[in-house]
RNA sequence: UGCUCCGUGGUGUAAUUGGCAACACGUCUGACUCUGGAUCAGAAAAGUUCAGGUUCGAGCCCUGACGGAGCAACCA
């Protein structure tokens, strides 16, 4: 009888979208649901904005509402049209779409402009003469009241004549600004009379030399959102102190009930990576990765080139979820995300990519045999390929031992194996180099009653090893990632420059690999499971001729950890 | 020595309008297997930062400590 309540147990919901469904029963803004994601042109987007987009969009699509896409270029010194394109690809292969939404804070700047001078004339913004430092002098600390400045009761008529000769370009850069009136004394740093336009004679990407004015993030932001009717304004938790501000801005502007609410949750921080884009341009333009999408960059682009999957980010993101809190999330349940969704996707191969000739002598030397292999024993429905067996195949250089320690399943003098959908093995003697001592070649003799799928092919043996025919194999480079740091927290350590935890091993590259002939005509970004090894993707490098293929994630190994 | 926010197993999140702490990852053990790594089963692990209070009963409410984060850019 303890069944009904079992079933009945609802998903638990995040405390945002509590508010939204609270928000939606107490009929406010009519029940509307409309969100945004609103990057700044300035850098590529990496997975902390993942988590975002998630939220914005999926909020939005759960509720039957809208997510508009906004660009929130307020700033021309530091945006770049170069990110714009790769934003939106990201958004879009993340699995998201803004429709004809796409909208930027540029738009609105007319309308902005229209919304400070209605406030100089109510006598609720001021032109100030003063420099930054003056400025930021008399704001105070945030434990003692700031100072007014002398140009606080400037009258109306005054600061608008100077308001519009700012924005003629009368004025240099930094001589006078635009305050919002509002409390010197307030406890809020952000109330004590907010700068809200600054003079910025530099182009602007989309309207080009029209304006020599800019708005300040919290003049625009949520006046955008005003604009555009937006209902739930989604950020994160270093915004808390602006909430009051925007507010406010919104109490001057509001013609209506509507109003768009801004709330803030916990930003996504992984173990062993960083995710500043200051710093993450540091990496780029210092040569530390190969770009942003470098496959050890926690970036989108990044991790698609590593060979993640949309599905499996928007996974992880829904197992983090959304807090207050602020946390470190670890990689290792990001590396569960994409295991798992590979898992079911990802067709078998055979690679080897440290690879040891094994000879059978008792196999007829001119004959070549098709063996028919499962694509992936979890989903039957992806079918079979043949793969060539010969008597010269190549193996993993540690599935052999001249001298098996205790426990040791695999190959080794005298021990049988299984060649995984072959035959059984068995070692009768190897060759070894006299000068380095490395084993070349080994010996084998197979049985051939245990063909797989044959009479004997139920014997049970130890260890089964993944193989490539030496004659068909097609060579390629392999490129084995690892963490980037070696701190689990690289950027959060006090006096410690976080370029010193670069870890040194994150990228190892293997040439002379043997795959299997079936991934000649791989394409880039195709993923296969190299069978014992790992999740492997093809590289944008890769070529028919040099095919390269980057290592996602590996398989769980119990066997190093036996080792050690 | 101001304001805002936060404090649940190793990590991240849950806990119906207060009813003796759940899930996932990770860790460990076992089973099975033609992936030692798939898969399956199981275990260890917090008594909810601390101290008071309200209550029949508090992780949830109140007070106070302690600890952490953010805020003093003409960045977002």
């Amino acid at each position: 009888m303890a069944e009904e309540s079992k079933e009945e147990q609802k998903p638990s919901v995040s405390f945002i979208e509590q508010f939204i469904i609270d928000d939606i029963s107490d009929g406010k803004n009519n029940g509307r649901i409309h969100t945004r994601f609103p990057p700044e042109p300035n850098g590529y987007l990496h997975i902390g904005h993942a988590k975002a987009i998630c939220l914005d969009f999926g909020m939005a699509q759960k509720y039957g509402g809208k997510c508009n896409l906004r660009f929130d270029d307020t700033n021309p010194v530091k945006e770049e049209v170069e990110y714009i394109d790769s934003i939106k690809e990201d958004i879009h292969w993340l699995g998201f779409d803004w429709e004809e939404r796409e909208y930027y804070a540029s738009d609105y700047f007319g309308k902005l402009f229209e919304f400070a001078v209605d406030l100089i004339k109510r006598s609720l913004a001021y032109v100030d003469d003063q420099p930054a430092d003056v400025i930021s002098a008399q704001k105070g600390t945030p434990s003692q009241p700031g100072q007014s400045s002398p140009f606080r009761n400037r009258p109306p008529a005054e600061s608008l004549d100077l308001f519009y000769r700012m924005n003629e370009g009368e004025f240099a850069e930094g001589s006078r600004v635009l305050r919002a009136r509002i409390d010197m004394s307030s406890p809020n740093m952000h109330m004590r009379d907010p700068i809200i336009y600054r003079i910025i004679k530099a182009p602007h990407h989309r309207t080009g030399e029209n304006w020599k004015v800019y708005p300040m993030y919290d003049f625009a932001h949520g006046q955008s959102d005003y604009f555009e009717g937006i209902t739930h304004s989604l950020c994160t938790l270093e915004f808390e102190v602006h909430r009051p501000l925007y507010d406010w801005l919104i109490d001057q502007l509001k013609t209506s009930d509507y109003r768009p609410r801004q709330i803030e949750f916990n930003r996504l921080n992984l173990t062993y990576t960083i995710m500043s884009k200051r710093k993450l341009l540091e990496l780029v333009r210092e040569g530390r990765v190969s770009g942003w999408d470098d496959p050890r960059m926690p970036t989108l682009c990044g991790l698609r080139r590593r060979g993640y999957t949309p599905e499996s980010i928007r996974n992880f993101v829904d197992m983090i979820g959304y807090t207050k809190v602020e946390a470190i999330n670890d990689v290792s349940l990001l590396e569960y995300a994409v295991r798992e969704d590979l898992n079911k996707k990802a067709p078998r191969v055979f690679g080897v990519l440290d690879p040891l000739k094994v000879i059978i002598t008792n196999y007829p030397a001119g004959k070549v045999e098709e063996m028919e292999i499962l694509n992936n024993p979890e989903d039957e429905s992806m079918g079979t390929r043949k793969v060539p067996f010969c008597n010269e195949i190549y193996i993993e250089k540690d599935d052999f031992m001249e001298n098996p320690p205790h426990k040791y399943f695999r190959l080794a003098p005298g021990t049988e194996v299984r060649l995984k959908g072959a035959y059984i093995i068995k070692c009768e003697s190897f060759r070894k180099n006299e000068m380095t001592g490395m084993i070349e070649e080994v010996f084998c003799t197979y049985d051939p009653a245990t063909r797989s799928g044959g009479e004997a092919s139920d014997r049970k043996v130890k260890g089964t090893l993944h193989w490539v025919s030496a004659r068909h194999a097609v060579d390629a480079e392999v490129r084995l990632y690892d963490r980037l740091f070696d701190h689990e927290d690289p950027a959060g350590q006090k006096d410690e420059d976080y370029r010193k935890f670069l870890n040194p091993g994150s990228l190892k590259v293997l040439s002379g690999c043997m795959l299997e002939p079936s991934l000649r005509n791989a394409e880039p970004l195709d993923k296969f499971q190299f069978q014992r090894l790992g999740y492997f993707c093809v590289d944008y490098d890769s070529t028919p001729e040099q095919l390269v293929f980057n290592r996602t994630v590996s398989l769980k190994d119990t066997w190093a950890k036996i080792r050690k």
